[in-house]
DNA sequence: TATTTTTACTTTCAAATTGCAAGCAATAAT
DNA sequence: ATTATTGCTTGCAATTTGAAAGTAAAAATA
């Protein structure tokens, strides 16, 4: 545990904290499909091995960019939600997405192309009010 | 040896080609920097090892993100270039530049928040600027 | 109230990946 | 002819991953 920085180049920095290949599986998860808890990140068809999920939810806690709660009701759920360091990392979500459906076209669903296609159509639009989403997310916990 | 991957997501298939420490480092080195040789890769501060740097430049030229040539005058050498999937990566890359700049401000050096000021200033033609440079270096080969 | 189910993990262990160091063969420079 | 450089590969120990099973606490159900 405790973070550990190779250099202080910032892409490198940035891989440093969610350079793997489960970590922005779960920020997707948030983002785009609204799941707040251990067992709905875990149900996601790449069928993440729950040790793993748990080591990455814990990772991306400690750098800032989720955070764990509880619903008021309810002592056992954890939910889990996205802080600002988080939300900002939407952009960079979308580029990939928007790189994956013109470069690997053969292998996304009708339905992840459909994502593309909202992006494409309007960008800026698509990413301001996913940011008002996400943003009103955090005000209601 | 051999793609696979893990579910017909745009995001998740992306991470399968790049989704390590080592990938998006090579392309970072790359455009930015200039850089085509396997000992100019290896010097990087970062310190990739030379087994592990092999196996992240065969990937990339599987997955068509790179490419490797020669020289004419040089039969040594291998000369690493990007393709143009590998070029469409740079508005990625620059969202997350933009994100470290803005998350990780205290690691990263005066050399690479120069960088971030720059795409800050004016994001959309440093892209097209960047674009022309490295459309341009595939024309020479 | 007692029992069962759900939730969020943790543990175990084998397999795969990583990383350090050394070695190597072909080409290029001296 | 000799030395240096380049782009690797190999060997091996250490770390990480992943599948499966286990667990403890809370919640739902009978």
């Amino acid at each position: 545990m405790g973070l550990n920085f190779r250099s202080n180049c910032a892409i490198s920095s940035a891989l440093d904290l969610i350079g793997d290949k489960w970590s922005l599986l779960i920020l997707r998860d948030m983002m785009f499909f609204g799941k707040k808890t251990f067992s709905e990140f875990a149900a996601s068809e790449e069928k993440i091995a729950t040790n793993i999920l748990s080591d990455r939810l814990s990772n991306l806690e400690e750098a800032g960019i989720i955070k764990k709660g509880k619903l008021p009701d309810n002592k056992k759920t954890n939910i889990y939600s996205l802080t600002p360091k988080g939300i900002t990392f939407l952009p960079s979500l979308i580029e990939v997405i928007l790189w994956s459906d013109r470069n690997l076209a053969e292998h996304i669903t009708p339905e992840n192309k459909l994502l593309a296609d909202i992006i494409k159509k309007d960008k800026h639009s698509f990413t301001e009010m996913m940011y008002a989403k996400l943003e009103k997310e955090i005000i209601i916990k």
